[in-house]
DNA sequence: CCCTTGCTAGTCAAACTTGACTACCTGCCC
DNA sequence: GGGCAGGTAGTCAAGTTTGACTAGCAAGGG
């Protein structure tokens, strides 16, 4: 998940360090609704440069200020991984937010056409387990055999249709022209360019009320 | 979270080992729905107890073949702090669905007004995070200056307002006397009794489709 | 001119999670 | 009477996440 954002947010800018990064998934929103903190961050790119799917340029001193910094490029291994953890967030219902926003923020990475498949495979999926959960609870002693541990499953299947009808949402908004994918023409930029300020910062906001911890 | 699920478990049986834990586990789903492995649910009972939350006895080996079993006990400081997690699960969104699926299966441990209480509080919660949320995406520019990226932002939107409208339901099935809260004579079993079998037992039924990794 | 505030960039230990693995015993089929 | 399938109970190393911490430099106030 953290590998996903991170691949994303290097890819977009062709080479990036760090804190440019961190920049980035603060100007998606991505520090209020993914565990990415610091720390993360910066071990994802370290594991993932061991792992070859980036490569590491060891880099001159910062220029404002600050320790110095490594580049980071997204190598072509690292560039198959990026499209599989996206296929699969897009797709996959797994009823993780936070995955499924990652997915979104990222998926005009893709062309028109293969966003809108993998949205229908996510609705397919979607009500296959629906499916699934409804037979476990609703046993042939009938409902209320569970007492209150059926309020948890009632929860579900309540999830799952409330996100299949945002689905259908989006797949229509795709469908009529929303957006530009890969491949239109001038692509929304998704980064902040290098000294631009980002309009959506939160400063010391504190993280959004019901937040506990 | 996993605490939460551990405290549940073995408070209802008065005392209890690991393997027995992980048991109940299943009975409600958890292993479907909440990251409660074998190896999470022995670290946080190792870990609890060396907190005292939790008293371990050392035990005799098992009566039903296997190694030798430590049997654990919940202590005053572990009630209260079992307490203190319960009412956060039911309170705060911090739409991981998990977390408000334990509380729901633990809810009855409290009394019926306190529940309605903090299932109120809920629903504030959920009202003020979309009140955040929307100021965050529709600025004075208007939207659709945020691309795609809105798109994130409105999924969330649309899930706290499925949330609430889920909130309201259970609230009001509560307040129609729906399930036998703390104080209210028979309690629901929600353990399995030493012996007795699992009726949901998924055997080796893959976990539910959409399920990736 | 110096000193505090704040941003840049990142490290680190401690806690937690994951998934695979071990070892023991029972029942029962052949 | 052997052996193997399956349930019981748990360990462990490797990987990941968390939250607090460090350290360098710039700008600006007094």
């Amino acid at each position: 998940m953290i590998r996903l954002l991170v691949l994303g947010a290097v890819r977009q800018h062709g080479r990036a360090h760090g804190y440019q990064v961190r920049n980035d998934l603060e100007y998606w929103g991505a520090h209020e609704w993914s565990n990415a903190k610091p720390g993360s961050i910066y071990h994802a790119l370290k594991q993932m440069a061991k792992q070859g799917l980036l490569h590491a340029h060891e880099v001159a001193p910062s220029t404002a200020g600050g320790p110095p910094r490594t580049e980071y490029e997204v190598t072509e291994q690292g560039t198959e991984e990026y499209f599989r953890l996206l296929r699969e967030a897009l797709t996959s219902y797994d009823q993780k937010p936070d995955v499924l926003s990652a997915g979104l923020g990222l998926m005009v990475d893709l062309d028109r056409a293969e966003a809108l498949a993998l949205l229908e495979r996510r609705m397919r999926s979607i009500e296959e387990w629906r499916r699934a959960v409804t037979e476990y609870y609703v046993p042939e002693d009938g409902p209320g055999q569970l007492g209150h541990i059926g309020e948890i499953m009632d929860f579900w299947v309540h999830s799952a249709d409330s996100g299949a009808e945002w689905t259908r949402g989006l797949i229509e908004r795709i469908r009529g022209g929303a957006y530009t994918f890969a491949g239109e023409g001038e692509p929304f930029v998704g980064v902040l360019a290098d000294g631009e300020e980002n309009p959506f910062a939160t400063g010391d906001r504190e993280p959004h009320p019901g937040d506990a911890h």
